[in-house]
RNA sequence: GCGCCGGUAGCUCAGUGGAUAGAGCGUCGGCCUCCGGAGCCGAAGGUCGCAGGUUCGAAUCCUGUCCGGCGCGCCA
């Protein structure tokens, strides 16, 4: 349990007593609200903060001023706390014993390198899937942000305690691809582009690398040249996805085909299910899903007239195979463009049975590329496009991961290239690494010396202001991932490593830790050594290096 | 027209009911006899789009409104 967990459960305790005992009068009948509990932003307000008072206001129809004291005077011995007090109107300050505090280095390199880690009381398995770009053409930036997302927040379910399967979903059952083969054989015989067609460079580099072989067959048989050299052409951009997503660190469990949901009769028994159930109406031909019964503005098609099944088979038929394979929860990372599609994929997840709350979407905001200010289009259909392999050239892989997870997802974000060149060297990426490859080099002259890192002593040494701000982040290292996990959110994560690269910078400063004085150099050892635990640590969780020097 | 997501410092963004709204970059001014200066210290910079409401308290919740992005197919 994390040190915020443990307060917030000594104070409910205390709440607990003050209404047992009679000197608080709270109705049983009412629900009472969450503890909040945070770090004030004046150090005069003590270390933790606490509204709980405030909260009970209401319903123990006491002024909170008094609800906070007679709290205080119920809170039992909590070996961190050493001092509670109240204040206007109505907060309950908590004040941590420093050698408590600074005691807690000893435990947490006692259990490094997995402090913090796998501390979730309800551990589920989860289905992470995103990316899932079609098969027509390279990715590029959009789908680098739901990349570099989906890749974060499996690390971050993962540290947390949960199972995760990361999944990538390729879509390639449509026309798409034949529209890929025709778009590349018009550009094979520089004739025009089929409407719609694929209008990127890689088109034309796929038409010259078309094997004359394939060009021949694909001549021989007319009506079938669009699916022949489109599924040549899908596996070449397939291996390209593959290969950019490899460079990028990101990895993916299960590749799911589209057709193979066809193949293996998910998407019949689905629909099955969903008749048997009584959500599917006939009508004009076609197969409806009754999507309006859960509040959607209009039914879906599952099955067009012609009985070509819809995209959104495919989706009915995915969820029942996914939970078929035993998750308790899936996660889609979707464009914010596909918004449209939560609900109804959500709506025949509930009427086939499944909790609808186990089937989240996370809608990830557009990135608009800019260069000198100048927007970049996006599309593969319009020509000129940013790859991802165009971004790491010019950014760098730590740089371009630390840019997209340090943003909330649903935020649009602008990204200038030229911008992002400029800052290369100043982003603040560098600095957390910086932090740790200093810490790794203050060990390594340690070790040479043959001094070693000693926390024994590190609750009665490690007095001085900057060493409890630091290990005070360190202790905030096991809620800030439980945060993140439990909001699925990974913009929490890098916000986190550079509070706590700056609190060792302000370390460094201002305590030197070799010195004469072997005891206390010692135990500052056990300090950076800890420090450069966690910074190792929340590092692995964005997917960057944690480099010994730079 | 309806729906979803945004609007916070010059720029890029945090802050999902608490105390004087924060960070990075940029700007200005300081700091290298010292374990890594990819660093440190300080300063300037804000009607939290706007208007009402809810309450002890609102950037945060509700209503309305303006601006921007996206979606509203028997496309994917």
């Amino acid at each position: 349990m994390s040190l915020r967990a443990e307060l917030i459960r000594a104070i409910a305790d205390a709440r607990d007593r003050a209404v047992t005992d009679g000197s608080l009068a709270i109705p049983s009948d009412v629900e009472l609200p969450a503890i909040g509990l945070e770090k004030p932003a004046k150090p005069e307000h003590g270390d933790w903060a606490s509204n709980v008072a405030m909260q009970l206001t209401p319903v123990a129809r006491t002024a909170p001023m008094r609800i906070a004291q007679i709290i205080s005077d119920h809170l039992d011995h909590h070996p961190a706390i050493a001092e509670a007090s109240i204040a206007a109107p109505g907060f309950l300050n908590l004040r941590l014993d420093p050698r408590w505090v600074a005691g807690q280095v000893g435990p947490i390199l006692d259990v490094e390198p997995s402090y913090g880690r796998e501390t979730t009381t309800h551990p589920r398995s989860i289905n992470v899937e995103f990316v899932s770009a079609n098969p027509t053409g390279p990715l590029h930036v959009g789908n680098a942000r739901g990349a570099f997302v989906g890749d974060v927040l499996s690390r971050v379910l993962a540290a947390a305690g949960h199972q995760v399967t990361r999944e990538y979903y390729f879509n390639d059952f449509g026309a798409q691809v034949i529209n890929l083969g025709l778009s590349v054989l018009a550009r094979r015989h520089s004739t025009d582009l089929p409407e719609d067609g694929y209008h990127g460079a890689y088109v034309e580099e796929l038409a010259a690398e078309m094997p004359d072989e394939l060009a021949l067959r694909a001549a021989e048989t007319p009506d079938d040249a669009g699916i022949l050299i489109g599924r040549w052409a899908s596996e070449r951009v397939r291996a390209g996805i593959e290969a950019s997503l490899a460079r990028l660190g990101v990895t993916f469990d299960v590749w799911k085909e589209e057709s193979s949901l066809h193949d293996e009769g998910w998407v019949e028994r689905a629909v099955t299910r969903l008749r048997e159930s009584g959500h599917i109406h006939e009508t004009d031909g076609a197969t409806w899903f009754r999507s309006t019964d859960f509040g959607d503005d209009k039914d879906r098609v599952i099955v067009r007239s012609n009985g070509q099944p819809t995209y959104f088979a495919s989706d009915i038929g995915y969820v029942t195979e996914k939970f078929d394979r035993g998750f308790s929860e899936l996660i889609y990372i979707w464009g914010a463009d596909h918004h449209g599609t939560v609900a109804r994929v959500r709506n025949a997840a509930q009427a086939m049975g499944y909790d609808r709350e186990a089937v989240r979407m996370l809608l990830i905001a557009w990135v608009r590329f800019v260069r000198d200010g100048a927007e970049i289009p996006m599309s593969k259909r319009s020509g000129e496009f940013i790859t991802l392999d165009d971004v790491l050239n010019e950014v760098g892989v730590d740089a371009a991961r630390w840019f997209f997870s340090s943003r909330a997802y649903t935020t649009g974000i602008d990204f200038d290239l030229e911008l992002a060149k400029k800052q290369g060297n100043e982003n603040p990426v560098y600095y957390v690494q910086y932090a740790h490859a200093r810490a790794s080099s203050i060990l390594r002259i340690a070790a040479d010396a043959g001094l070693a890192p000693d926390a024994s002593s590190a609750g009665e040494l490690l007095s001085h202001p900057a060493e409890q701000a630091l290990v005070h982040h360190l202790l905030d290292f096991p809620d800030a991932l439980a945060q993140a996990a439990e909001r699925r959110e990974t913009h929490e994560v890098p916000r986190y490593a550079y509070e706590l690269a700056t609190a060792f910078s302000a370390f460094y400063r201002d305590c030197k830790v070799l010195t004469d004085d072997v005891a206390l150099s010692s135990a500052r050892l056990a300090l950076v050594d800890a420090t450069r635990s966690v910074l190792a640590n929340v590092l692995d969780l964005l997917g960057i290096s944690a480099p010994d020097s730079m």
